[in-house]
DNA sequence: TAAATGACTTGATCCTGATCAATATCATCT
DNA sequence: AGATGATATTGATCAGGATCAAGTCATTTA
């Protein structure tokens, strides 16, 4: 029990200016000093278990979150008990900009493993915004991504295949690992099979199929959630519609 | 030639404050000195003709632009040709925000008929909204709505049937018309059933058969692209999921 | 260590909506 | 008014991926 105090969570706490994911967050092109002043109202909290809510549909809204640490997913709960998966999330990215607009939550955001997060209270930040001509620029410029985003993920659902999806999926957490410094092709996915296929708009079993056949492909090498991928190239090339692996498989 | 003088567009400017799109539009929620103020950096220029680019993706972003008439489509051209439409924009809706993040168009918006907007440049809308609080948090809300019904989008292409899609599009116009005073059951859409099939995900021929059913269905009377909606309430049971008109089809 | 539970895989079949093909209708433009 | 090309409708067929159904594997619980 006297090692708990060694391991608090007090003892954790980083500020912005000592964080890595700083290049990727809120404090992205802000001075130092700037830095400084956002880090004032920045709370840092305990972390997150597997399946614990950060916060869900239909709450008030006080606080956008950035992923420190861990992996979170956004969903809506659907009228039919269903949901839809809205995105996955890691260290460095913002989570609760659509919560802006009524001020409160129109998804839910779940832990899918132990996750830390800096809570952004909104009014503050929005307060501070007004002052900092720079963080302003910073959060326009965020809202904005986000909508290209999405938009990317409207032309994923609208148009491409199956086997499209699922490259685009899995170049799209190979470049994100890049960014934070760990590697694009050898890595563990932290969602479910099933989670995958509600995010793609596919069932669990073409999710699965997939996998297998990208593997008898030579592509990646999959096993449950460790994947690795073997030829970036080709896998590039699936995502622009200009390669298939249908070709290949119907040859054998 | 003399009557040219009469109708031109110099004539035709309004202002914000006078303008019955402001409820909808940037202007909500300022007071009316901070409308003036927003006012001064607005450019109203020369309408489009159906056709007309108002920018194209790759272009410089300059401006944010509101519809005060007609209609717009926005779309991404993607790699092998075609395109993928992201949107139809009605008087007091607001494109371009997804150009903010790095300052150049990702897509290209072009007028479905004769259609006006107010340009609004945006470093100036920056500055002004350092300035003004109330024109910030409006920017908040504006982009964050933005990210809230690309999200409703993603629901749509994720999950719904080729019906639930098409109850779902023409709901969406019915409320917007009615926003906007008009009928929101009878009115006329402007995109071919070309550009509302590659919208909702779907092949021209299922849009075309859709409106068949659905007029047999006696939910609509379809005449190219005039439109009269019959049973709002059973539209708005197939959008949730709860009704569908294939039992009716299959009786028959 | 066994049983239970949940996640994943694999196979067989079905169905929605895509594609292909043939008109039909509309909007221009001389 | 008639010719032309775009747009829309309708029909026939096809296929991608969903659904249904076992079965396998992994992890937790007892």
């Amino acid at each position: 029990m006297t090692n708990r105090k060694v391991v608090s969570f007090e003892n954790i706490k980083v500020a912005c200016k000592n964080c890595s994911l700083s290049t990727l967050c809120l404090p992205m092109g802000l001075s130092p000093e700037d830095v400084e002043r956002l880090d004032t109202i920045i709370k840092r909290g305990r972390p997150y278990h597997r399946g614990d809510h950060l916060y869900r549909g239909n709450d008030k809204f006080h606080s956008l979150r950035v992923i420190t640490s861990g992996s979170v997913k956004t969903y809506t709960p659907n009228e039919d008990g269903g949901e839809q998966v809205l995105g996955f999330h890691l260290p460095g990215e913002l989570i609760g900009l659509d919560a802006i607009q009524d001020n409160h939550h129109n998804c839910s955001a779940v832990a899918l493993e132990t996750t830390a997060v800096c809570e952004v209270p909104f009014s503050q930040l929005e307060s501070l915004s007004s002052l900092m001509p720079s963080l302003q620029h910073q959060m326009y410029r965020l809202l904005s991504r986000e909508i290209g985003q999405e938009t990317e993920m409207l032309t994923l659902l609208g148009k491409k295949s199956a086997e499209e999806r699922l490259a685009t999926f899995l170049l799209s957490f190979s470049e994100r690992f890049k960014q934070r410094g760990f590697s694009p092709s050898d890595f563990f996915l932290s969602m479910s099979r099933h989670e995958i296929g509600n995010y793609l708009g596919l069932a669990v079993e073409t999710v699965s199929r997939l996998f297998t056949r990208f593997q008898d492909e030579g592509l990646l090498q999959v096993e449950r959630k460790h994947v690795q991928l073997l030829d970036l190239p080709r896998l590039y090339d699936i995502v622009q519609g200009t390669d298939s692996i249908k070709s290949n498989q119907s040859r054998v």
